[in-house]
DNA sequence: TAATCGTGGTC
DNA sequence: TGACCAAGATT
């Protein structure tokens, strides 16, 4: 067992499976048992619940979990959609690879799983968008599996109570880590999950954590010593990288009836799948006069639009993971008498009410919203 | 392996 | 204000 050596006088590392028997009860007080997902057995809200909240806060997800789920009851519900229904709902969520991978792993359980989340490890992560920790949580939490997980929570968790050096998120602690997460997985896992997620959460936390008051404390190596000594911090990543700059400029064209014109981005790529403004500039550096004049005779071929003031309105930024873009608006007017170019299959004009309802980018329905 | 893929909150 | 961070998966 894992406890206090009397020769050395201070905290051992734990043992295999010594992590769930001091959870529980700090669980049983302090677990977020709120949560919407803590009260269902249903494998595709469990499901879905696990790819909402893929690199996303709970408080974020909660809106949007309760919507889709209105909506999209059911694996049938959502796999007789259409992409245009799910991403409308996934809009302003990000990482809008989920939402497509959720819609065509939705249409699989149906077509190839008898419509049930499948039931091992090897199977589910057949389905697109589920990688190893994901299925776990669900075949644990909808099946009663002992199943690991191994999400940022338990990740943080498990590198300070087991004292692992370097940074917690590299892809060389990988094997070290599943290997710990499934020696400390009782069975079933399903109330295990939840609590060490919890702990992360709101005790383990990245920064500042709240070692005084953790359940952990007497088998963590990483609060050896602790009272009032600094906790050693998870290094946060590499070498920071900066984020590099991007230029880029919207199109505003609008008829006189103050319908706008969109168009459906590619599938790969940022913001794959939704309705966005045509961007008819993106570059590493700064459009230049000559640039903006090249970029109005498009304007004109493809649109049969006229430029409206021919100001480009002040730039604004877009965060995105890899990249800041600081974008500008070029607004343009679309006389009554002209059409848009019967070859513009992918975009076409929406009154500003129905575009409120597409999948948008974030800063996209901001402008839109700012009309 | 490292890059890609969003967004909003926090300090 | 810039950097970090959040229930990762995919290529």
């Amino acid at each position: 067992m894992a406890g206090t050596d009397p020769a050395l006088g201070r905290a051992m590392p734990a043992d295999s499976g010594s992590i769930a028997v001091r959870l529980f009860p700090w669980y049983t007080r302090n677990g977020r048992h709120h949560l919407p997902w803590r009260h269902t057995d249903d494998d595709y809200a469990l499901w879905l619940a696990e790819i909402m909240l893929q690199q996303t806060r709970v408080e974020t997800a909660l809106d949007y979990y309760r919507r889709f789920l209105e909506k999209f009851p059911a694996w049938k519900n959502l796999a007789s959609a259409s992409l245009d229904e799910v991403l409308a709902l996934w809009s302003g969520l990000g990482y809008y690879a989920r939402a497509r991978n959720a819609h065509m792993a939705s249409k699989l359980v149906i077509t190839d799983w008898n419509g049930l989340f499948p039931d091992t490890l090897e199977s589910a992560m057949l389905l697109p968008g589920v990688g190893r920790s994901t299925a776990a949580a669900v075949l644990a939490s909808a099946y009663g599996q002992s199943q690991a997980i191994l999400d940022a929570n338990a990740r943080r968790v498990l590198f300070r109570v087991h004292g692992l050096q370097g940074n917690p998120r590299a892809p060389a602690q990988e094997k070290t880590l599943w290997r710990l997460a499934e020696q400390e997985t009782p069975n079933p896992a399903h109330d295990y999950n939840q609590a060490i997620q919890d702990l992360g959460a709101l005790v383990c936390l990245s920064r500042r954590p709240k070692c005084t008051v953790c359940p952990l404390m007497g088998i963590c190596r990483g609060s050896q010593g602790t009272a009032g000594k600094i906790f050693p911090q998870v290094s946060s990543g590499p070498e920071k990288q900066r984020r590099p700059k991007r230029y880029g400029i919207f199109l505003l064209v609008m008829d006189g009836k103050g319908k706008v014109f969109l168009e459906r981005r590619p599938e790969q790529g940022v913001w794959g799948g939704l309705w966005c403004l045509p961007m008819i500039y993106e570059e590493a550096i700064l459009p230049t006069p000559e640039d903006l004049a090249e970029r109005a005779d498009l304007i004109a071929q493809r649109f049969g639009a006229v430029l409206g003031a021919g100001e480009i309105l002040s730039f604004r930024q877009h965060v995105f993971s890899h990249f800041i873009l600081e974008f500008a608006i070029l607004p343009a007017f679309l006389p009554a008498e002209l059409q848009v170019s019967d070859h513009l299959s992918h975009g076409r004009l929406w009154a500003l009410g129905e575009a409120r309802d597409l999948g948008l980018p974030s800063p996209i329905r901001r402008i839109l919203e700012g009309l």
